[in-house]
DNA sequence: AATGGGCTGTTATCATATAACACTTGACTG
DNA sequence: CAGTCAAGTGTTATATGATAACAGCCCATT
């Protein structure tokens, strides 16, 4: 196994406002070529996403544009653009949280897996053929067409079990 | 890969009030055995848990509960019940689906992995050591220490793949 | 019978998500 | 260049899922 398939590991001090920036141009580009509108709003939404490496919930986002905006933006508007961006894909949404986190690699459509620390709270993000194909091999055994996968693992990132 | 790790497979026509007799003789037996008391609620929010194949969500055990009754059961009954069996083993949270659905071999610890139909909504529970293992395998080329998995796939099963 | 811990009832509230409808904007059409 | 329409956003209300806090009950042990 080799660590090319591992989107992100956000333990690795790194730049992250460049991680941000990225994200937003690789957005910016992926709309446009799917000529869809990468509206004001839906980067804002999408910036905010990417605050950290944590999933962030919908009532987060809703707090931090209220914050900016101070009027008071009501759910629709967060959902709508998370929708939005969910489509593109552009974010992730994590079942086992409620909360929404960045696309790590939205040029190529997928459903991450995702390792989640209970400490920190930080997600990194995998895509691994390893385990789509164990699943994809015990589905087929049953006759299961996959449509769709959530696997959302949680534990101890390892910076955070040295800490413990 | 053999069928020997495959829980159940709710599409074999079976006789499915022997799946809820068993289930409950097996949660009376393990109840007994930890110690617990496995009072009459608890027992009949299992058993509507068991009604069918398909994940129940904790309003619909409410309700269900209401119809026996009706004297109607507040939210915080239904979900201590549901938080005792989780502890206990004997049911499963889905949490893609906010549902919950009776564990298939309960006598031993684990969170399923679960093949879900979009379709009929049935849930198939596995227990596959390869998934485990590539996750396992993945989670360790970061350094990070799994605790707990969740593994739900949607798609077809065998027998709404035939009626479409 | 006393008593104390675990279980359940009850009320209120929080957290997450969506429905429905009105208004705005911006891209195409003629 | 104005008209028009679809997509996007605002706004209000509400659905859906889950928990906090406290009161009262039951029953196992003494």
């Amino acid at each position: 196994m080799t660590d090319a398939f591992i989107q992100i590991d956000p333990h690795h001090p790194h730049d992250h406002s460049q991680c941000v920036s990225e994200a937003l141009d690789a957005a910016e580009q992926l709309c446009a070529q799917a000529g869809v509108r990468f509206t004001v709003l839906r980067k804002r939404v999408l910036e905010l996403v990417w605050q950290s490496h944590k999933p962030l919930g919908a009532y987060d986002i809703l707090e931090a544009l209220a914050r900016e905006d101070d009027r008071r933006a009501a759910p629709p508007t967060v959902y709508r653009a998370l929708d939005f961006l969910l489509e593109q894909g552009l974010v992730h949404r994590i079942a086992s949280l409620n909360a929404f986190i960045g696309c790590a690699s939205p040029e190529h459509r997928h459903e991450g897996q995702f390792l989640i620390c209970r400490s920190c709270r930080i997600a990194i993000e995998l895509d691994q053929p390893a385990i789509r194909d164990a699943i994809g091999a015990s589905a087929a055994s049953v006759g299961f067409a996959v449509e769709g996968e959530t696997v959302e693992i949680t534990g101890l990132c390892a910076q955070c079990q040295v800490a413990a």
